[in-house]
Parts: structure tokens; sequence; C-alpha cells
DNA sequence: ACCTGCACTGAGAACGCGCTGAGAGCATTC
DNA sequence: GAATGCTCTCAGCGCGTTCTCAGTGCAGGT
């Protein structure tokens, strides 16, 4: 995760704090680094305060979602007006937090952000749609019945759609770091995928990229 | 990549960090020689320090700018005034990082620099764009359906668009460092190209410069 | 006009990528 | 204990892709 803040002291507090919960934790002092750090899309969630040298916590936000990135973020503030909060939600924001804060709080806010995934629950791609709420999936309303590992590679490429995915991209995120699988694996579930949405007329959604990965068009 | 730093120290663990991250690694200790070696516009991300002896990091930018080489470029300096930084970004550089700063975070830069190539990843020359996302080729929104290594061949003349490219840097970059091909292969896959290109009207895209290597215009 | 060498092209061979059917291993359910 | 569903490997097939080779055309220099 990524932690924004300008008082060092709090940097500090949050990194050996999460730390200990189990978190991995990378930190900025300032608007413009944090927006940079955030841009590279890697973390799974992005601690934002509002009041920041350089760049405010909004900018950085408006920032991050003009450019596609939709990484969980969770605002926190000195300020507590109904306002700001408003603000912050409305630009993109999945949590909003007033300093001073408990941390038995924070990481609570944390780890329901972390097990939604995107902080987006439901994906939207045309006629498909992917419900990681409810773990289901439907194509023009009809549902799709999916296994866990086809949900997960669909559910992938969806959060993914319009980029190319490659093999060894999905065994990382659906197989898992261990990679027990082979990039065979791959082929063989995306064939299971084709041919439960081809039942139900969604056939050319999942396309493949020779050489490449495979593609959900957006 | 270039990284420009005098500190023989910062030098080596780059070089030593960045590697081990599966990155190319080129490393100038002086102002001077770094601006020589960022001149030659092949690098793909550039690591620049301020201080620097011989010709300070500020002046490097400038030059490079100057000369129109885009090249996205970290700025990186012991200072951490609000001055220094707006100068930088100021000049045309990408990204600013106080020392000491985390070597994730340096990475997590880079990578989105990378991402980006040069600031987009979406490359439009004219009528034609490369959406290096999802591996897609357009032509006035006609769509041209290629092969990886005629992607790859296309991809790399667009990202340097105006400039004339050797075969063999065009082997070294699209083919890999093994330099497994001859340069007739090149010849074989631009004709391939052309061929594709003519197909949607787009023939005169690729230029033969005799002598030289290819050229897209901009 | 001649020569040299670079660029282009058609043909063809080898390769390897992606897809699929079959089946083994395992857990869960009845 | 049988049945069912899920996961994943293996081997083989088809075919697009890659790349070399040999031959032709053309540009530029003398």
């Amino acid at each position: 995760m990524l932690v924004v803040d300008d008082e060092p002291g709090i940097r500090r507090a949050l990194q050996r704090g999460l730390t200990a919960e189990g978190m991995e934790v990378v930190t900025a002092g300032d608007g413009p680094s944090g927006l940079q750090a955030a841009l590279s899309g890697t973390f799974d969630v992005i601690v934002l305060d509002i009041m920041l040298p350089g760049l405010s916590g909004y900018r950085v936000l408006q920032r991050l979602r003009a450019d596609g990135v939709n990484t969980p973020v969770l605002m926190v503030s000195a300020k507590d007006g109904e306002y700001d909060q408003a603000d912050g939600l409305e630009l993109g924001a999945d949590g909003y937090l007033v300093k001073p804060f408990s941390f038995v709080v924070l990481v609570a806010q944390l780890r329901a952000l972390l097990r939604r995934g995107d902080g987006v629950s439901r994906l939207s791609i045309g006629d498909l749609v992917v419900d990681r709420a409810a773990r289901a999936v439907t194509w023009a309303g009809r549902p799709v019945e999916l296994s866990p590992r086809e949900y997960a590679l669909l559910a992938e490429l969806s959060r993914r759609s319009g980029t190319v995915v490659s093999k060894d991209e999905l065994l990382n995120a659906v197989w898992g770091d261990e990679q027990a699988a082979t990039r065979n694996a791959v082929e063989v579930y995306v064939g299971y995928l084709r041919r439960k949405l081809e039942a139900v007329g969604a056939g050319h959604v999942l396309r493949t990229v020779r050489g490449h990965g495979y593609l959900v068009e957006p």
C-alpha cells in the first residue's frame, strides 16, 4: 500500500504500525511524488492526506482517476466539514477518515477496501456484467455459471479490459504468486470460459492476441 | 535506461538494483558525459541528479529538450525546496524525487514512466494510431491486423517517429539482444508491414532512407 | 553507360503458439 | 462407495508466423 502524508511523524507511525499488521508499506511526503508513485498502479490501496505540499490530495485523486487508475483510495483530513467528505467521495475516494483517527479504525477500513479488491464491486463491459460482490456474471441479463477459477480469470481480464494481459500476468493474478500451474492451464481455462460464454452468445468477448495474451474488449 | 549521478555508490546501487528488476542500465558520472549519452535518444527513461560536476542537471535537461529529445526524465535531488521541484518540472522533467528516496518508490515511478512510453500508452501519428495497451493498430479508424513481429516493428518505429532508425537498432529493439535474425529479416518485415498498410491506404507511412534505415513521418 | 551494392520480393521450410480431448487426482456430496 | 464437479497436465494437431535464401530491380557513384 501507499501512504501519502506530509507529516513525517504520521508516515513513520503508519509505516511501523501497518507493517506490523502484515502489510507492505511505501510512503511519500508530497503531492507530486505521491501521484507519481500511485500512477504505477501497483498498489492495492492508497492512504491519501488532503493537505499536501505541491499538489492537494483532491488533485492527486482527480488526476489518478482521470488516468484510469482505480486503486481504492482512503482519504484522510484534519478538517471534518461535510462538504470536504462529499468532495472527496465524489472524486472517486473509497473512504474518508477524520484526523485524529484511531489506528484500529484505520486498519479496519483498509482491510475492508483490500477485500473488495479494486473498490469497484461491479464491472460493466458492454453487455458483460461482473458483479464482484455477488461473485456472479451475466451477459445481457442472462446468468453465466462459472467455476471459481473461471470466475477469477474472467474477473481479472475484465478488471483490465481494453489491455492485453499476458499468460504470466494471469498466472500471477489468478493462480497466485507460487505459480503452481503452467501457461497451458491458462489456455485450457480460456477455452472453458469461451465455451460457456458462447452458450449465451458472447463468444467474441474474449479475444486472443497471439504471442501476447488475452483481451476483453472495452 | 540512463542513470546520471556523481556519487559512485548511488550509481552502483541503482545499477545493481534496477538490473535485478529486469532493466538495462547505463550510467554516467558527470553532466557533459550524461548529456552526450542522453542525446543519442535511444533510452526509454533517464534518472538525472541535479548536483553534477561540469554541468548541472537543470542544464542537461534544458539542453536535451532544446534538442528535441523528449525521453522521460526523473530528476533526483538532495534539496527539497518547492522552487527546485517547480524549476525541474517546468524544464520538462517527468518526475521528481528527493534524496534519500525509497528504492521501491523509484521503481514504481520508473515503471509508470516506462509504461507510458513517451507519455502516453497510445501513440497517434496523424491518422495512424498505435494502441500499446490493446496492442492494436488502426489507420483512420480502420483496424490493421498485424502479427506480433509486425506490431513490434511498427510500434518501435512509431515510438521514434520523425527519426531514422537503422536496421541494427531495429534488430536490437524488436528482435532482442541475442540478434538471432539478419538485417534482411527487417527488410522482409517492412515489406509485410507496407503490404498491410497499403491495404487500408496507408502505404506511404513507412519511408525508406537508403543507406540509413526506415522512418515513420510525424 | 557501367558497376557495385542496397533494397525489395516470392517461395518455401521449420517452428512454435494456441487450442482441444482425454484423463488423472482430489474434494465434496449423497 | 459411487457420483459429481473442479483443477490441471499431457500429447497431438492445425496453422499462422517467422526467417532464410535466391533472384530481381533500382539508386548512386565513377
